[in-house]
This record gives C-alpha cells, sequence and structure tokens, in this order.
DNA sequence: CGAGAATTTGATGATGATCAAACATAGTGG
DNA sequence: CCACTATGTTTGATCATCATCAAATTCTCG
C-alpha cells in the first residue's frame, strides 16, 4: 500500500486501517442496503460481488483477489448497491471511510492513492462492460482465464496454473452466459489443447492460442 | 453544482472551471492515449464515450447529458481510456485535474462531492454490466429507453417525449446488440402500443408496459 | 435538391439457452 | 476417518434468440 507516502503518513494511515475482517467462504463482508461506512481491501483469499435483479437473477459485477479494493460503489447514497461474498475463506482490512477521508485532504499522495483506485474500478468496469457486449461466449471465457493469469501473477503466483476459487456457476454470471456453456467452452478449450481444465484446477498450456480465440 | 459550498468555495471554484470548451456533432472532446489532465461536465449537449477493441470492434461504454461528468477513466494511468465523441453540438465545463484536486483537499463538501460523482460513475457501469449480462435484447431497448426518459425529465424535459441523439448503431453497440434487432424491437413495441417510434422521434405510451417488458 | 447515411424489413443460419440425466467432488456427521 | 449426501460439473439433444446477409426506403445535411 505505501510508495508515495512518508514514514509518518504511513503510521497514521496503519492506524487508521488496524483493523481486519475475517470472511469465512460465502458468507458476505456487506450487503445490498448495508450502511456505508467503510472501505475494504482485500487482505488474503479472494471476494465476488453479487447484484439481483427484480426477479431473482443475479449477476456477478466483480471478482477481487489479494490487494483489490471494494466498497466505492456505497459512497454515492451512502448504502451499498451490490453484495460482497467470499468465494474462499478471507480476510479484508477495514478503512473507516470518513477517517480515511480526512486523511486523504491532509496527504495529498494518499488523495491521489485514493483517486487512482476508484478510477482503476471504473476501469475494470468498463472492461468488463467490453467483454459482455462485444465478445462470444468462447472469446469471454479465454478472456477471464487470461485476466485471472495476470492478476495472479502480479501477486507472485505462477500465471500458468492457478485454482478457480468460483464455481462455472459464477463464472458464467459474471461472464453473461449459462453454466453449461462456460463447461462446455473450458472442455472444448482442453480438448484443442489450449488449457488443462479438471474441475477447478487450470494450467494454460498455449497463452498465444488462448489470445487469438 | 452548488450545494453544501459556502459562497466563497463556489467563488473559487468557478474560477478554477471557468473553461468551457465547444464540441461539435462527431468531434471528439477526448481520444484513448490522449494525455489526462481535466476532467468534464457537460454543459449541454450529449455525448457518447467509444471504447475500440482489438479487431475495430467498437463498443459505447456510456451515453453522458447535460450535468453529467466524464473523464474519470483517465486518472488511473494519466491517459484516458476511451474516446469521447459529441452526439450533438455540445459544449463541456473543462475541470483541471490537479487544480481540483487541491481545491478538494481544502474543501471537504467539494471532496465528498467528487467522491460522490466518482461512486455514480462506477455504479452506472455496473448497472450497464447488469444490462448486458442478465437482460435480453428486448429488456435491454426498454431500459434505455426508460433510463433516457428518467435522465431527461431530472433535467426539467418531458419524461414521456424525446429525440434520441444517437443512431440505431449507437444503440446497439451500447446495449451489445445489432443495429437491426433494435429496429426490430423499436418496431415490435411500437405496433405493441408500448411507444411511438418513428426514426430518432420517441414517445413512450405506456411506462408500466414498457417496465414490465 | 441530391448523394450518402441511416433505417426498416425479410430470409436464413449460428450461437448459446434450456431441459435432462449421468457423474464427480467436497463437506458433514456418525 | 469413512460413508453419505449436497453441490457442482459434464455432456447430450433440442429449441429460441439474435446475428448476418440483403435489399428497399427514408432521412438529413451539405
Amino acid at each position: 500500500m505505501p510508495e508515495g507516502l512518508c514514514a509518518n503518513d504511513i503510521a497514521k494511515l496503519e492506524n487508521i486501517i488496524s483493523a481486519t475482517r475475517r470472511v469465512k467462504r460465502g458468507e458476505t463482508l456487506f450487503r445490498t442496503g448495508d450502511r456505508f461506512d467503510s472501505l475494504f481491501a482485500v487482505r488474503s483469499g479472494s471476494i465476488k460481488t453479487v447484484v439481483t435483479h427484480d426477479g431473482g437473477r443475479e449477476q456477478v459485477t466483480g471478482l477481487l483477489l489479494a490487494g483489490d479494493a471494494l466498497g466505492f460503489e456505497g459512497i454515492e447514497e451512502g448504502v451499498h448497491t451490490c453484495d460482497a461474498i467470499a468465494l474462499e475463506d478471507s480476510s479484508v482490512c477495514v478503512v473507516p471511510y470518513t477517517l480515511f477521508e480526512r486523511m486523504c485532504r491532509e496527504t495529498d499522495a494518499l488523495q491521489r492513492r485514493l483517486h487512482r483506485m476508484m478510477s482503476h474500478a471504473m476501469n475494470r468496469e468498463v472492461n468488463h462492460v467490453v467483454r459482455l457486449g462485444l465478445l462470444r461466449a468462447d472469446e469471454r471465457v479465454a478472456r477471464l482465464l487470461l485476466d485471472l493469469s495476470s492478476r495472479l501473477s502480479r501477486r507472485g503466483y505462477a500465471s500458468s496454473e492457478f485454482t478457480l476459487r468460483m464455481t462455472r456457476d459464477d463464472m458464467g454470471s459474471y461472464l453473461g452466459m449459462t453454466l453449461e456453456t462456460v463447461s462446455r467452452t473450458l472442455s472444448r478449450f482442453d480438448k484443442a489443447g489450449l488449457i488443462e481444465a479438471q474441475g477447478k484446477f487450470i494450467r494454460i498450456r498455449d497463452f498465444e492460442a488462448l489470445r487469438a480465440v
């Protein structure tokens, strides 16, 4: 989290975000309608955000990994507009918003960091829109795998091998397609030698081909 | 723009955002790759944001009306990540970002306002994701019409009658479908008495039925 | 007013949804 | 720790929605 902040600032920041919260797999960090008063940063594990549309249909709108921040959607109305659900046992830093806002007024490096994080979150959503609006089913799946791969490798994990934390149903919801189509697409990629897929375990065998899907 | 700001603050703010820029229909306010140094607020007219995917396919990611702010996507990397194109002759306020950021540090009401605007922009994108991921073609068209209607009425225009500023192609791109499907859907809504659609002119005849599509 | 752009409508086909059933996996309680 | 049950996954068959291709109008703006 540091970078651009002096030691003194970091100390103040750590004081504010001292609280850590643990969320077990399947439990919610916050729910639609909950009062917004903190931002969160994933410390370990992974979290999905879900919007429930009238009629019960659910859309997974975000997949957050260690280091990712969430909760910004609640700023607008002071109320959270989605559910945040742990995909595995996870822990998050709790950042009380009012205090954090005040600190951002005092420290420009922190302010810049916050704005970049929010801008980043927006760009993530825009990418998601492009994925859903422009790509075919197999392209979407390929992009999700490559996306996860690069995000995991940036976090120090192997880029070509990982274990999905979400179900086929979650993937389908995230990608705007059914779980069956996700499953079929992965099987096809497997048979074509692009990946190795056995259940939740994925190994990417041919990055170039996957990018070219 | 005021509310929550004292007269003195407003004067300072107006000093910063004094510049207005005119953009003719079809012209770009900024382009992908342009250096980011200002936020913009639509003063009059309307603007679309477009992301061009490798392969030339284009996705309309946003539709901005008078009062809407844009440009936040550029904060993250200091470079704009989409094109902003005027749908009609428009004018925008130019808000130099560094100055504005400084002012936000001095005035908490302004800071809160900025954060709410960014949060609002995020929620807009999330709604867009839900629309693309969860709704069928006719539901998407209905939602777009209702969305435009309510946004226009909030701006003091009639809610049941308006003239689209975009082409069928733009609508299709925004909604993740082809222009033909948009056209057919509007024709069907027209025949069913939900709306009256002649070219770019739209009159909503039955809000309830449109919401229930 | 005329030419290029946008829209409408039709015919056809492909992609992905839905329904269904067998199979695998993981989580739980005895 | 194992067996059992829930839940999740795979695969097949069929069908609906929407994309594509095509052609006839209709706008609109220079």
